[in-house]
DNA sequence: CCTTGCAAAATTGGATACCAATCTTAATTA
DNA sequence: TAATTAAGATTGGTATCCAATTTTGCAAGG
């Protein structure tokens, strides 16, 4: 077991990337001490953490805020993922095994399975998941890292617009990336990682948030008792569970 | 003025940065607080800053020190600035204006002049900002970021293995760099970044460290008096400024 | 009714003192 | 000499207090 401070980073972050804390929120220090029942400045380093990976923005003597990131950040950090993926792509081009390309074949079937299922939460999960092993796939570690911050960010830039758009379409995007790349048409490939990540964008941008704010308290209310490791990150509107907590949560 | 932990935050990466403060050594915080004069608190929250920003490695209950990056890690780091670089590259060949192909070939020429100069301590300086320059034309800020802060590990690294290589060599693959980009030759220049970042790296790995290990109040107290930002970054064998408060730094 | 000004309350940033758990060091013993 | 143990230091964390800043609530005035 960890810092405390790590914990409750982590708790937060998770939270944030559930979209139960929404970009704007107020993230008081000793309202988060009560409620994690700790002393504020195991809070304050929790907060100093998360802002540090840009999921939280620290104003100085006014507190820390859920990160509202403005479009042209969110713009250029969909323009970093692509310049990040369209690297690796070219890398594994150069020198991934067969094996790899095997387990990015997998990867995209399990997600056509979902898509089938009808199952949107997962398909969503996997339709992220795959850009991660395909980073991974790179075997650098610090590409690993500054590529998951990304994702965390971007994550969190969906709390801000709708998240409308043509799953099949995005997968088919995937299923021809790995082909052009195997086949050694970098150029192409990193092209249509490119026209992907503006795919993605155009679904977001559309329509105005969809997720409602909760008090932080109730937000966050899940996640106290047991470590809340079993809690669902795609489906915030778990109405049930909010309720359950709400009326021990009210003080 | 901002926060105290980021202002102290901010010194330890300059004193680390400046090879003052050597991968290994031992940060600990009763002995940083009586130097910094502050309390505990604050400074550990400026290592949990610089942590995140991978110059610190806390090691629980064990305290945190200057952080010795493995040559795997280092590698990857290299890998990641060429990756990066490369992407940037094919933006700049794209779409940066006139303007901003004078301004990379006016810092290459000032470069020379240092060399032409012997001003190796500059000449260096030179060398590590054109990157940051080539960066900051692609006009995204959270690339920038990423690469500032690549920047700072790999100059972490520089602590541990020599930094004697041909000056001229690398100064005149910037040029080449330039060169092929205005003129659209992509795939040239983004070979070119690869082999350049192979030979800084090749320069490094020939032999171990060249700077001695100093008391961590010794390598702190040129930062401490009146904010300490006339400190030379690039020549940390001082010895007169040293001595000078070694008396002083005694208790 | 809306705005402005100001005092009160709340919040942050930080200091200090204290404690438990862990790690390091040193001494002691086999 | 090697292993064990005891003492000392260091980290991680709590509680309490304080100054500075911000936010809020309210009253006065247009």
């Amino acid at each position: 077991m960890k810092n405390r401070s790590q914990q409750i980073a982590e708790t937060l972050t998770r939270a944030i990337l559930s979209h139960r804390l929404v970009p704007g929120a107020k993230l008081g220090e000793r309202e988060l001490a009560e409620i994690f029942k700790v002393s504020r400045i195991v809070v304050r380093q929790a907060l100093i953490r998360i802002a540090d990976d840009g999921l939280v923005s620290i104003e100085p003597n006014r507190g820390a805020f859920v990160a509202r990131p403005s479009l042209q950040e969110a713009l250029e950090i969909y323009d970093t993922l692509t310049l990040l993926e369209q690297g690796v792509a070219q890398q594994l081009a150069d020198r991934l095994g067969a094996s790899g390309w095997a387990e990015l074949r997998q990867h995209v079937e399990r997600q056509r399975q979902a898509v089938d299922d009808e199952n949107h939460g997962l398909a969503d999960m996997l339709g992220q998941e795959f850009h991660t092993l395909f980073i991974r796939l790179s075997r650098n570690r610090v590409v690993q890292e500054i590529h998951a911050q990304l994702v965390r960010r971007a994550t969190l830039i969906r709390s801000l617009f709708s998240s409308q758009f043509d799953y099949c379409h995005l997968l088919d995007e995937h299923s021809k990336v790995i082909d052009l790349l195997e086949k050694g048409r970098v150029r192409q490939a990193q092209k249509l990682i490119d026209t992907h990540h503006h795919n993605v964008v155009r679904g977001y941008i559309m329509e105005g948030s969809i997720y409602e704010e909760y008090p932080t308290h109730v937000a966050l209310a899940p996640y106290l008792d047991g470590r809340g490791d079993n809690i669902s990150e795609f489906s915030a509107t778990d109405q049930g569970t909010l309720a359950g907590v709400q009326s021990l949560a009210k003080h």
